[in-house]
DNA sequence: CTTGACCTGTGTCTTGGACACAGGTGTAAG
DNA sequence: CTTACACCTGTGTCCAAGACACAGGTCAAG
C-alpha cells in the first residue's frame, strides 16, 4: 500500500471507485457515466483479481480462492491467459461475504449458491442451515465463556503465589494445583 | 466401548482402576498393593497407549499424538517395539490436559515443559503465556457475542418474511437484504 | 490355527484462506 | 530496446489439535 509515485493504474482504480459510489445517480448528475466504465475496464465489463478484492475490501487471495474452489467462475481472456470478472461475480462475491459474516461455512455457501443457480429459492436451506450454526455458535459462546472463567480464576489465584522451581512429581504448581482445586 | 464379554485385560484394567483410587490409603487397608500393581503391569511400571488413555478419558490417539510430537517420551519394549509409558508420563499427559484446559495451546506447553525439565521455574513463562491468551479469548468471545448476535438477529427478521426465487440481481434476498438493512 | 484386540509408524484430512514459488504479461521510464 | 516493476497464472504447502486410515506386527483365548 505504499505508493511512492502515481500510476495510470491507481488512477483508474480511484476514478473507479468514484463511480461506483455514484452509480444509480446518473440521471441525477446529468451524466451517463457507462461509456467512462467501459473505457476504463480492458475489455468488457473485465475486473481483473486485485480490482475484485479492493472494492469488496479482501486480499487478493481471498478472490483467488473462492476462484479456485469454483464458487466464483470468471471467464478467461483469450489474449493472456487473465481471469475476467463480471460484475455478476462481484455481486456474487459480495453475496458470500456476506454469508460468512453471518457465520455460514464455505460449504453451506456453496449449497446455497447451488440452489439459487438452478433458479430454485435457497431460503429453506439457508433457514436451515442458520439453525445449525446458530446452535453450533451458542454452544462455542458457552465454552469459550467457560474458558475465560477458568482463565481469570487462575490469573486472579495466582496472584497471590510465588514461583516455585519444578519438583520429583510437580512441573508447575500453579497449574497443578488449579486444576487440583478446581476439579474437587 | 461394546464389551460382550469380560476378558482378562479388562479384569486387570478394572482393578488398576480400583488400585488407582486407593493408592496412598494402604495403610488404612492394612496391606500393600504394589506388589499387586508390579504383578499387573507387564514389566515394570508399564502402561501401553489405551491404558493411559483410559486412566485420563482421553482417546488412545490423543496419546499417540503427544508422543509424536516427543512432549511424552515412552521408552521402548525391546521384545515388541510397545511403548511403555512411566508413571511419569501419566502424571505428564495430565498436567498437558489440565493446560489444555486453561487455553493454552501445544506450542506453549512445549516450551512451559522445556523449563520444567531443565529443573527452572516455569512459573514467569505461564503467567506471562495466559496474559497472551485470555486477551485472545476475550477478543474471540467478543467476536462470538457478535456473530451470535446477528445470527439471532437475521433468524428473528426473516421469519417474517417470505422464500424467495433468486432473480438477475438477487441471490437469495433474506441474506442480502439483512446485510444491507444492517450496514447502514 | 484362527480370531480379534491391540500395537507400531506414517500419511492424510479437517477450515478458510495466507504465503511461496516459478514463470508469463503489461506498461512506464531510461 | 531494455529494464524494472507491478501484476497475473497455477500449483503446492502451511496453520491447530488431533481424528482417521492403512499396512503390517504381537499377543492371548478358544
Amino acid at each position: 500500500m505504499t505508493k511512492s509515485r502515481i500510476n495510470t493504474s491507481d488512477l483508474l482504480s480511484g476514478l473507479e471507485l468514484m463511480i461506483d459510489s455514484y452509480q444509480g445517480k446518473e440521471q441525477i448528475l446529468g451524466v451517463n457515466l457507462n461509456p467512462v466504465i467501459v473505457r476504463l475496464s480492458c475489455e468488457e465489463g473485465c475486473v481483473k483479481v486485485i480490482e475484485m478484492a479492493r472494492r469488496l475490501g479482501v486480499t487478493a487471495d481471498t478472490v483467488r480462492f473462492y476462484t479456485r474452489i469454483k464458487i466464483l467462475n470468471p471467464t478467461k481472456s483469450k489474449a493472456n491467459g487473465y481471469r475476467e470478472y463480471s460484475d455478476k461475480d462481484v455481486n456474487r462475491l459480495r453475496f458470500v461475504l456476506s454469508a460468512r459474516q453471518l457465520g455460514f461455512s464455505v460449504e453451506d455457501i456453496q449449497e446455497i449458491l447451488a440452489h439459487a443457480d438452478k433458479k430454485k429459492s435457497p431460503c429453506p436451506t439457508v433457514r436451515r442451515l442458520i439453525d445449525q450454526r446458530l446452535h453450533e455458535t451458542e454452544r462455542q459462546l458457552r465454552e469459550t465463556l467457560k474458558l475465560r472463567d477458568r482463565m481469570q480464576q487462575a490469573v486472579l489465584e495466582w496472584s497471590q503465589k510465588p514461583d516455585k522451581a519444578p519438583t520429583g512429581h510437580m512441573l508447575c504448581h500453579l497449574i497443578e494445583e488449579f486444576t487440583a482445586e478446581d476439579r474437587l
